[in-house]
DNA sequence: CATCGAGTAAACCATATGGTTTATTATTCG
DNA sequence: CGAATAATAAACCATATGGTTTACTCGATG
């Protein structure tokens, strides 16, 4: 391949990772992904509206903005349900960057060596 | 602080977050940031537009997106302009990330020990 | 069983976004 | 100068999104 995985394999994946830098894109999300990361316990929704700050149905909207991306889901079927995180596609996102960074840094790389070069050559 | 300096420090930076990641969040972007990271040289718009098989208003848009986001910069005031990859926004993306799974690794780790410690408790 | 409460769905509105078509603004070059 | 061309702007349309208000479902509890 040679493109260091950075092509997406397939539509599903590119999908993916739309819905999870879209999910990334708005502040109160990004916010309600550290709130569950620092907690040690999965609070139910009422209790993430509460501490957050937020009206049942926008959080119910951002939580399936977060589903959507998988980046988050919600465990029971009584009538209390439970936030948990789920940090899986939170690395994929990050491989992603790692790799296009990767490229440019091979690409700085390159430039740099091309650099030296002119150099030599000035030198000589 | 104690938050890891995950939490923005500027509603700047939040902004921009916002933009960085709504950047990414299309799969074209995306593939234009690894255009870009690939390439030794800063291509010309038309080039880019043709390279990439989008009209030049398209791409327009799309660049004015990742303008936005700091991810491009347009250098030249001639009629021609390059088209040149920032990646310090990236990084800071990246970086997002990163802190908010180092949260989240800490949460495991201390489920870890909890369950170590039951574990243990169990054998006792 | 009646009701209360947690969670969700639906309707609705304003604004943002992706994309095309059309029009403008330069800037090079014959 | 005048035509061709790179780049962008504007108008416009369809759809998506964030957010509020209203309404529904369903399980627990008196």
């Amino acid at each position: 391949m040679g493109d260091g995985g950075l092509q997406a394999r397939t539509e599903g994946d590119a999908d993916r990772l739309d819905a999870v830098f879209a999910a990334l894109s708005h502040r109160s999300r990004r916010d309600l992904v550290v709130y569950l990361a620092a907690r040690t316990d999965s609070p139910r929704m009422s209790q993430v509206a509460a501490d957050r700050g937020v009206s049942p149905q926008l959080l119910n909207k951002h939580t399936a903005a977060l589903e959507k991306a998988g980046l988050v889901r919600r465990v029971g079927d009584g009538r209390e349900r439970r936030l948990v995180l789920d940090t899986m596609a939170l690395i994929e996102a990050q491989q992603w960057i790692v790799r296009a960074r990767e490229y440019w840094t091979a690409r700085l790389d390159a430039l740099d060596s091309y650099i030296s070069t002119m150099e030599d050559d000035h030198d000589a």
